[in-house]
DNA sequence: GGGATATCGGACCGGCCAGTACAAAATACA
DNA sequence: TGTATTTTGTACTGGCCGGTCCGATATCCC
């Protein structure tokens, strides 16, 4: 119980406790921003690829300070990815809720052709390099996508979700595909032609 | 002209010339081998996380072998991936000559349900590891989703191929999506019910 | 001001990394 | 048998890896 990092893994802008402060000198960084910066370099870079020193330069910190708010490089790895999902799928909510039947390819296209561009979703990348070997980010993994399963089936048949969960399964599994074939050079239009032709999983 | 390696690239079982063999001592392996145990590693942990002691181990071969016939460790991935690119194809050519409309359903499920369960597709996986910053590997994986695109387009109209291209882009994308679903540990059986829920892409 | 407490900076650690060097071994050919 | 040629085994290299340690520094509370 001595050694236990003090990280907190609140998902982003819902820091629990305002910082509460005792003595000592005072942290001189914000973790949420510390974490979005390690992210976009594991985004960028992939897991394996990355080094420490990699995290240390992009976010600021010191290793002993990362160390001691995160324990270990794949724990600032876990802890960014619980915020690229609570924060990811909180705007998936928002589509998912728009009116009449618009929903289901509103989010299919926002999860298919992010503005960022090629550099796919950094939860699909880590499960492609991770999964196998690392539980953690299964599981999270496993939950992150689950949750979009749902959003789809909820904005597909919001009176009865559980029947249009294998149209929801598959919706997830086009998005998720598409930001593969994105990745591979497939320019965006054509991506969002084959999104169109796929409009067929929608009609009963 | 001196230095360059002496593998020649060719496919599984097209061992273009019959190994010329001069003067000097024989291979003592045999490269296709060699390739396929390389490829099985860096399918089962991926690129970044193997290292060339794994490679060596794996393959028999002594590192002194492995620099000579490679010349790098990516080179070994470049020569294992198109080895990987042509079977595959090869494969997936045969259920695209299924009579009647069944070759389409036949190969979403070759490809989304591989036999080796929820180890994904290796060319997926490197896609997503490293198109982003290896250009090699990244042509070749358009170069290979492009062909899987067009077995798909002839398998769903074979008289008028183009008029098919996005359907079978969605196909596409739908078959390397339900690979990663599968990896994060979603059971076959739902991933197989998804596929039938996605039959509608195939309607007119 | 003066402990007590927590963070910071960065030197430091053993180990593993991809890649090289080189001598010994195995062949072809004369 | 002897020489040229190629592959093989392995010791080695410099550098980077993730992670630790510890003295310096900044705060709280008295």
């Amino acid at each position: 119980m001595s050694k236990q990092p003090t990280h907190v893994c609140a998902p982003v802008g819902v820091t629990s406790a305002p910082v509460k402060s005792g003595p000592g000198r005072p942290r001189a960084y914000d973790e949420d921003k510390v974490l979005d910066a390690a992210l976009q370099v594991f985004w960028r870079q992939g897991y394996e690829a990355t080094s420490l020193d990699d995290l240390t330069a992009a976010t600021g910190l010191s290793r002993s300070s990362f160390y001691a708010a995160f324990g270990s490089k794949q724990g600032v790895l876990m802890a960014a990815l619980k915020n690229y999902s609570v924060s990811g799928l909180a705007q998936l909510q928002k589509l998912a809720e728009l009116p009449g039947d618009q929903a289901p390819m509103a989010m299919l296209e926002a999860l298919s052709l992010p503005k960022e561009g090629p550099r796919g979703c950094l939860m699909v990348n880590c499960i492609a390099e991770l999964a196998p070997h690392q539980e953690d980010v299964a599981e999270l993994g496993r939950k992150h996508l689950r949750k979009i399963e749902e959003l789809f089936a909820k904005a597909i048949s919001p009176d009865d979700p559980d029947a249009a969960r294998d149209k929801a399964c598959a919706l997830s599994a086009l998005a998720i595909g598409t930001l593969t074939l994105r990745k591979s050079g497939m320019p965006p239009e054509q991506v969002s032609q084959a999104l169109q032709a796929a409009k067929g999983i929608l009609s009963t």
